[in-house]
DNA sequence: GACATCACG
DNA sequence: ACGTACGTGATGTCT
């Protein structure tokens, strides 16, 4: 079966330009629109699957258009060099792939898909055009199909006849007559001035074309409408005219020499290997024969109880790398396999069993003057700790500094850090191991080898990793902080939260009988039964069955979102029992079924994972289950925290919280005189911001004003932008740009903080907390709006979020100390971002609160005082 | 495995 | 004109 695509060449590789950040690779050249083209080229080969294909260009500067119209793309600006470099590139690649390109003297890139288009048309030959130009749309019919970007370069999406109409309720045809009317700015097409898009749409389903717009001038509705179409009338034929594409191009070629065989990846791999596209290399290799890694021979041992005495002098040695293999990723679950250990010279391998009876090892892991060098301490200690061995003097964790030195990114696999940061001559476990279904245990010396390769890694990674973290000044921010906290949230996660079992099962039974009337009540009221957790049936009932309007929608059909569901509620019954329903079922499925799963049944404890190196801002996560999410906001959900107890009886829960820490830390970092002064007093500082931008005195101040203006806070920590307050608050655009506008007037401090962060993050590229964390913002330079605007909000919030992050993580360090200072049995349990949680006997509370007081209110010196909350009850719910 | 949804700070 | 609030993790559908 035949099949042809045919790409608008300028088109895609403009839209590929825009979308992506400007790379380059080592050699300085820009690859990105040629990326973003190669890649948009993978995804429609695999889809589309063409017999036959042609990417057309444009040529030259004038085509027969100017004749009539010497205006025509008169305004557009001249492409950019960084892009215009690209386009040989972008034709080397695909006579690579053996696909054709073509450009004519005096025709677009459109004349010519449109002949080809025709052609095929008529031949009975399926044809896909590919662009990001919407006038393609006028060559759509039965046998054609458009498929346009979207987002990006890759997000397509694909337009047939009944696309065109269900999008503009046009003929396909009928584009060149809305053209001819709304004209394009970036065409220079003039159209009728004040026509624009909803007017045009409105005549052509009234009149059909432009030609029939004007024989009916008398018939147009408004005075102003008439005349303005009456007195552009040649200008309207004229924009029709230049908007139509020229399907009778005379060319030489036609379908048959441009036929498309798959690709060969021995001709595309080394122009990919040059321009450095790595995902994509693999791709095509992938798809290709398979080549095996050469991996370089490495010497390694396998320790038995008969020859482990013969290893002692290498444990006298200065400082070793020392990585323990688990069974699982979960550490408070999985089995030690074994250890590898290496000085860089020699490699061993160190079954459990051998680890086991082997003293000296363990002497030696547990002596705090035998330096190591580890990935992931918190893991490390605590499966050694599972089979009771002591892990002490552990001097540089590879984990916790390759997260240091970039926190945005998303991997940090050792072998991801060898990738980055050497010569990827480690193979990632994935590879090694499989995954999913596939996933084996190595063993013996398959199983030593890759060890052997990791102790390697890690030993060339060190002194790397050092240079770099030193070079960043980021040693501090490692060394005093970050390794600390890894050794406080191992004890956290080792001793676990108790759970009361039973509570947590009622508490589901009462739950499932609430849930169980909920969807009784709404198969009811639907008048059918369905599933109710499927949004796509969901959206069936409400939207087409019901008939309830439709406020948003998502890539994929109906949004049936609790903010969409929120504002339907007045119109129907069903739609509250919906949000009952989704908020009980949520209860259920992740609270009550969710944490049951993860009870260990030999304690009744919980124990969560913190990862310590995932967020860009310095954040904890916890995971496994997440016990930073458990519900409080409303009621019935925060009944969820009445089964988190003390693990001993007449002990009981104590929660220390921040009070509006952010804010605080934006007060010190801008130095607003009027934010500090308002913390100095200590007011609530809702009130008082609703004070300033609403110009009233504290006991005007209405609920709803408050409100507001506490969403203005949220907004301005967030990194504000009009749209984003007018969607929380539900209220026009305009309105919220002028709170914003309130608001910086009554703190002009806050104003410039937040402009003179996103300059200096312009300048060097990254911004910085107060303890010098550090987040790369590569985007802050681009010329794509969206990624330029979401690069300068992260750039005000992340100092923020940032900062709090690192005084919440020094007060962490520091209580554990004086826990043991004062020799208390209290223990930190939790953290949730600003607050944390701890278990301690009732004779300790009172002295418990007080250290916690202090010791979270000083970790560092602010401009204005910090503010902490303690509460004490028998449950984490009680404990508000 | 992607997507939508929703729990938290 | 562009189209979003910042940072996470878990669950259920559906392909």
């Amino acid at each position: 079966m035949d099949k042809l695509v045919l790409i608008d060449g300028n088109s895609i590789a403009f839209r590929a330009f825009y979308a992506l950040p400007l790379l380059t690779n080592s050699a300085g050249t820009y690859t990105n629109a040629v990326y973003g083209f190669t890649m948009m080229l993978m995804k429609v080969l695999e889809e589309e699957r063409p017999t036959h294909m042609l990417v057309a260009f444009d040529a030259g500067k004038t085509t027969f258009r100017h004749k009539d119209y010497q205006e025509y793309k008169g305004k557009r600006e001249k492409t950019p060099d960084e892009l215009s470099e690209q386009i040989p590139l972008i034709k080397e690649v695909l006579d690579a792939f053996g696909i054709h390109h073509f450009e004519l003297e005096g025709y677009e890139a459109d004349d010519i898909i449109g002949t080809l288009a025709r052609e095929a048309d008529q031949k009975g030959i399926p044809v896909t055009i590919v662009s990001g130009d919407k006038d393609l749309l006028q060559l759509v019919t039965d046998g054609v199909q458009v498929l346009l970007t979207r987002k990006g370069v890759t997000e397509t999406e694909k337009y047939d006849v009944q696309g065109v109409k269900d999008r503009y309720g046009l003929e396909p045809k009928q584009v060149i007559d809305l053209k001819g009317l709304m004209g394009d700015t970036s065409d220079n097409i003039p159209g009728i001035p004040g026509v624009g898009e909803k007017t045009a749409l409105k005549l052509l389903h009234q009149f059909g074309t432009v030609e029939n717009v004007l024989d009916h001038l008398a018939d147009l509705p408004g005075k102003k409408l008439k005349e303005r179409v009456a007195e552009h009338q040649e200008q309207a034929r004229v924009s029709k005219e230049l908007a139509t594409i020229y399907c009778e191009v005379p060319m030489e070629i036609s379908i048959q020499d441009i036929s498309y065989t798959p690709f060969d990846p021995e001709r595309v791999a080394p122009l990919f290997k040059r321009l450095e596209f790595k995902t994509l290399l693999e791709k095509v290799q992938a798809d290709g024969p398979e080549a095996p890694e050469e991996l370089e021979a490495i010497r390694y041992h396998i320790v038995t109880a008969e020859d482990q005495d013969e290893w002692e002098p290498l444990l006298k040695q200065d400082c070793l790398a020392l990585f323990v293999e688990l069974t699982e990723e979960n550490y408070h679950k999985a089995e030690v396999i074994g250890m590898a250990l290496s000085d860089g010279k020699e490699y061993l391998y160190i079954p459990l069993e051998t680890a086991m009876q082997w003293e000296s090892l363990q002497k030696w892991l547990a002596d705090e003057r035998q330096e190591k060098i580890v990935y992931d301490v918190k893991r490390t200690r605590v499966a050694l700790k599972r089979r009771g061995l002591e892990f002490k003097g552990y001097v540089f964790d590879l984990l916790l500094a390759s997260y240091l030195t970039n926190p945005s990114e998303s991997g940090h696999e050792l072998a991801d850090i060898v990738e980055r940061k050497l010569d990827g001559s480690l193979p990632a476990d994935e590879k090694v191991y499989g995954k999913g279904a596939k996933r084996r245990q190595l063993e013996g010396e398959e199983l030593a080898e890759h060890l052997a390769r990791k102790t390697s890694a890690m030993i060339r990674l060190y002194p790397v990793l050092e240079e770099e973290l030193k070079e960043a000044e980021l040693d501090e921010l490692f060394y005093d902080l970050e390794l600390p906290v890894a050794d406080v949230l191992a004890r956290m996660e080792w001793h676990g939260v108790k759970v009361d079992r039973e509570r947590l099962k009622a508490l589901g039974e009462e739950l499932q009988q609430q849930l169980d009337e909920l969807t009784d009540k709404i198969y009811d009221l639907a008048g059918t039964e369905f599933n109710i957790n499927s949004p796509k049936q969901l959206g069936e009932i409400l939207f087409d069955k019901l008939g309830l309007p439709v406020l948003k929608k998502t890539k994929t059909g109906y949004s049936t979102s609790a903010d969409v569901l929120e504002r339907l509620a007045p119109q129907h019954e069903i739609v509250e029992q919906i949000l009952h329903y989704r908020q009980v079922g949520k209860l259920i499925s992740t609270y009550v079924e969710g944490l049951l799963k993860e009870i260990y049944p030999e304690t009744g404890k919980i124990h969560t994972r913190f990862n310590q190196t995932i967020t860009a801002t310095g954040r904890l996560s916890s995971t496994d289950p997440n016990l930073q999410n458990i519900p409080i906001r409303l009621e019935e959900g925060r009944r969820i925290r009445q089964v988190f107890v003390p693990s001993e009886k007449g002990w009981y829960i104590l929660a220390a919280d921040y009070s509006q820490i952010e804010l605080r830390v934006l007060a010190h970092l801008s130095k607003d005189e009027n934010l500090m002064a308002a913390f100095r007093k200590d007011m609530d500082i809702h009130t008082k911001t609703a004070m300033d931008v609403f110009g009233v005195s504290e006991d005007e101040v209405t609920p709803l004003m408050r409100r507001q203006a506490k969403a203005v806070n949220f907004g301005i920590v967030y990194g504000i932008s009009d749209y984003g307050l007018s969607q929380n608050l539900n209220i026009p655009r305009k309105e919220a740009a002028a709170f914003i506008e309130r608001y910086f007037e009554s703190y002009p401090g806050v104003k410039r903080y937040m402009d003179e962060t996103v300059q200096q993050a312009k300048k060097q590229g990254y911004v910085t907390t107060m303890l010098n964390r550090r987040r790369y913002l590569p985007d802050i330079n681009s010329r794509n709006f969206n990624r330029r605007s979401f690069a300068e909000r992260t750039a005000m919030n992340t100092p923020i979020q940032g900062t709090a992050a690192d005084i919440i993580k020094k007060a962490m360090v520091r209580m554990d100390e004086v826990l043991r200072e004062e020799g208390l049995k209290a223990r930190m349990l939790l953290q949730v971002h600003d607050e944390l949680i701890f278990e301690a006997p009732e004779e300790e509370l009172a002295t418990l609160s007080r250290l916690v007081q202090q010791v979270m209110e000083e970790p560092v010196e602010l401009s204005v005082p910090l503010k902490v909350d303690v509460n004490t009850g028998e449950t984490w719910y009680e404990a508000k």
